[in-house]
RNA sequence: CGGGAUGUAGCGCAGCUUGGUUAGCGCGCUUGCUUCGGGAGCAAGAGGUCGGCGGUUCGAAUCCGCCCAUCCCGACCA
């Protein structure tokens, strides 16, 4: 992609309702724009990373067996009346009626529609267990909207729901989602801890929460650095042993309070929906049972967040590899400069033809403005062309997190790129 | 929803205390010339219902009232 040809409205200066890092960056490095408060317009930059967020979730759910579908987001009163969940205040439901005086609610979460849909269509044990996803926009009436994607009105949530024929499969079911769940925010770039958590509005038996770690996060968990132990607060109010400076109930080493940005949330719901909604199979003994569920969450714009809060430096964002807008930002230095200019096109085809999301800046704008745009937006690699080494058809090649820069002649590019220095870790 | 703060050009801000010709500055934007490897210089421009409504006054960005919006703390929450 040529610079010139999409829209990425860098700014110097944050607005100043901008509290928070990643929100001050993410405005910044125009990948989104306020509507109103808790409403976002995502950029096309912005918007490609959420993409990367969501394909690396749809890949990790599917090895698991998850199916992906898509709900209405409106939905009848009369479902969550079913639930008995139209009045809970908790779940910050945003209603609408329509002209007939109907009720509507936009969907804070989707058990109800799913689990009529299990009622409705699945009869046999047969056809258990299932598990399905969906990613799509979410509405929560926030009271107070707060830095930016971390707490927004409307947001985009990957949700999933199992339905399994009794507690021991819906444990595996468990397991398994806490297992991809851990590949996600690992592959997402991102630090997390998994805390015991309680259900709350969700109802049912076990829960665990990923928090990434980070100092604007509005959790607060107790964790041991050595062994990886964590609980949240509503464990430790339980629990008066698992505090700051006590030892650390698996290993022993003083614990530490420190804050997290909820991420994901995985629950056991047991049969509290399918009871309520008529969720039920037939057995083997032909014995009319009712399905096992689980339903698992992942905020996708606040992993966005939590990804910056946790990668960047006082220049910008520093993307990691796997959700990065672009994997090569290819940056030349004097568009006026004819042999530059060729080098430039010529390295362009050749990365786009290897396959490469390579992002070009051939905006007519002074050196100094492209490199600090390079550092704010924060793509991986940077391949600098310069007038002199173009002349012998010589490119930089710039780490971003690293700040390592090598030289590189445009015919070794591709295996240089596909050297193990540049491909980043972490 | 309780407490606090802010609202002046696209963004960041000054002016308001003590009302007084035509409302300023920096960045950004347009045009020209010079520059050109880390947010250039000079020059000339464009851009404003001073958040809205009402009030006080000869006169309101400035004082008063109500409303709206945004942000922070709290409660609540993926």
């Amino acid at each position: 992609m040529r610079w010139s040809k999409t829209f990425i409205p860098t700014v110097r200066e944050a607005p100043s309702e901008a509290e928070i890092i990643s929100h001050k960056l993410m405005l910044r490095a125009g990948m989104i724009r306020m509507l109103s408060a808790g409403l976002y317009i995502y950029l096309p930059l912005g918007l490609r990373v959420i993409r990367k967020v969501e394909n690396i979730i749809r890949g990790e759910l599917n090895k698991k067996g998850g199916q992906e579908l898509l709900m209405p987001i409106l939905q009848p009163r009369e479902l969550w009346e079913k639930s008995g969940r139209w009045n809970a205040e908790e779940l910050g439901m945003l209603t609408v009626e329509n002209r007939a005086g109907r009720e509507f609610v936009l969907a804070p979460t989707h058990e109800e529609v799913i689990t009529d849909l299990v009622r409705r269509e699945i009869r046999s044990y047969k056809d258990l267990p299932k598990n399905f996803y969906q990613i799509q926009t979410k509405f929560r009436d926030e009271l107070r909207p707060r830095f930016g994607l971390m707490r927004a009105k409307e947001f985009i949530m990957k949700d999933s729901y199992g339905f399994d024929v009794d507690e021991e499969s819906a444990g595996k079911t468990y397991h398994g989602m806490e297992e991809a769940y851990r590949n996600i925010f690992k592959r997402c770039g991102l630090h997390t801890q998994v805390v015991e958590a309680d259900p709350g509005a969700m109802g049912g038996g076990m829960s665990h929460e990923f928090m990434a770690v980070a100092d604007v996060g509005e959790d607060v968990i107790v964790c041991c650095s050595k062994c990886g132990y964590a609980a949240n607060k509503e464990a430790v109010a339980k629990n008066s042993s698992v505090k700051e400076g006590k030892p650390c109930p698996e290993c022993g080493e003083p614990l530490e309070t420190r804050h997290g940005i909820e991420v994901g949330q995985i629950f056991n719901l047991g049969t509290k929906y399918s009871k309520s909604m008529g969720a039920a199979f037939l057995d083997a003994g032909g014995e009319e049972k009712l399905c096992v569920m689980g339903c698992f969450g992942i905020g996708v714009t606040r992993t966005v967040s939590a990804v910056i809060e946790q990668n960047h430096d006082e220049n910008g964002i520093i993307w990691p590899p796997g959700i990065s807008p672009y994997r090569i930002l290819i940056l030349p230095v004097n568009i006026t400069d004819a042999p530059s200019m060729d080098l430039m096109e010529k390295t362009y085809e050749k990365l786009l033809n290897s396959g490469m999301e390579v992002l070009l800046d051939d905006r007519d704008v002074r050196a100094g403005i492209k490199f600090k745009d390079a550092d704010l937006i924060g793509i991986p690699l940077r391949i600098t062309i310069g007038q002199e080494k173009a002349k012998s058809g010589i490119v930089e090649i710039k780490n971003r997190r690293t700040g390592e820069q090598i030289d590189c002649r445009e015919e070794e590019l591709i295996q240089k790129l596909g050297g193990e220095q540049w491909t980043l870790k972490k």
